[in-house]
DNA sequence: GTATACCCTAACGTTAAGGTCAAGTATATT
DNA sequence: AATATACTTGACCTTAACGTTAGGGTATAC
C-alpha cells in the first residue's frame, strides 16, 4: 500500500503522514524506486493517532501512546497515567476558560448595550 | 515618561510597549534623544490592554476596544458586542474541551489500571 | 507518446505575542 | 574617565502540527 491510499484510508494527509514518520511514529519500507510501503497495521496506527489527536493528545503524547499500542506486555496502568495527566491538563484549562468567561459575562449583563458611552466594560478595563 | 517607567506602573516589558506602538494601539513622542516619552494617559491604556488580554480578548480585538475607549462618543452597544462575540466563543471553546475531558474521563474510568496488558483506553482509540 | 496522476525531498510558510540577542548611542553615577 | 544602566533599531527565535510550493522522478491510461 502507498502513501496515498494510507491517508485515504486514514483520513489524514500524505504530509501528516509522512510527518508522523519523521517523528518515528510509524514507520514504512521502500519499494525499488523510493515509494513508500506500508502493512494494513500501519493504516490502524495512523488511525490510532488521528484518534488520539482529536481526543486533545499532542504528538508527543501520542508517541507514548503508540509505544504502549505496540508493547503487548504494557500495564494498563501505564496507559491509564498517560490519560489522567491528560485528563487533569484539560480540566485545568476548561476552569481557566470559564473563569474568563464568568467575568465577560458578568461585565456584559452589567453594561446596558445603548446608544450612550457609558459602559461598565470600558470602566473595568480602564480602571 | 520614558518606556522603562511605563513598562515598571503597567506590568509589561518595554518590548510588549514597543509591540504595541508598532501595531499602533498606542502612540509616543520623541525626545531630542531619539527617546520614547509617554504621557499618564499612555501607561492606563497599557494597564487597559494588559487587563483585555487577560480577559482573552486577541491584540486585534484590543485594538477595536482601543478605538471604542478612546472615543468618547461610543455606544455602548458596540462594546457590547465584541465582548458578546468573544463571550461566545470562549462558551464554544469551553465546550469543546469539555466534550472532549468527559470522552477521556470516561475511558479512564473503564480501565482497570493494573498491571495486565487489557486496556479500553488503548482499545478505543484502536477500534 | 503524451497526458494525468502519483510519488519523492527540501525547505519555507503559517499563527500569536512577544522573547532574546546584537550592536550601537545616551545618560547617570562614581 | 570609567563603569553601569537605559534607550535605540533590526532581526532572528519560540511552539505545534502540519500546509504549501518548487523541482524533480515514476506509473498508468489512452
Amino acid at each position: 500500500m502507498k502513501i496515498g491510499e494510507v491517508a485515504l484510508k486514514a483520513g489524514v494527509t500524505n504530509r501528516a503522514i509522512r510527518y508522523y514518520e519523521e517523528l518515528n511514529l510509524i514507520k514504512s519500507n521502500r519499494l525499488s524506486n523510493n515509494y513508500r510501503v506500508y502493512s494494513k497495521e500501519a493504516v490502524d496506527k495512523v488511525k490510532f493517532i488521528s484518534r488520539a489527536r482529536k481526543l486533545g493528545f499532542s504528538i508527543n503524547e501520542c508517541s507514548s501512546l503508540i509505544s504502549l499500542f505496540d508493547n503487548k506486555k504494557r500495564k494498563s496502568a501505564e496507559v491509564r497515567k498517560i490519560a489522567i495527566i491528560k485528563n487533569d491538563e484539560l480540566k485545568r484549562q476548561i476552569q481557566e476558560l470559564e473563569d474568563l468567561q464568568k467575568s465577560l459575562e458578568w461585565l456584559i449583563k452589567k453594561c446596558p448595550g445603548n446608544d450612550k458611552p457609558n459602559c461598565p466594560i470600558i470602566e473595568e478595563l480602564a480602571s
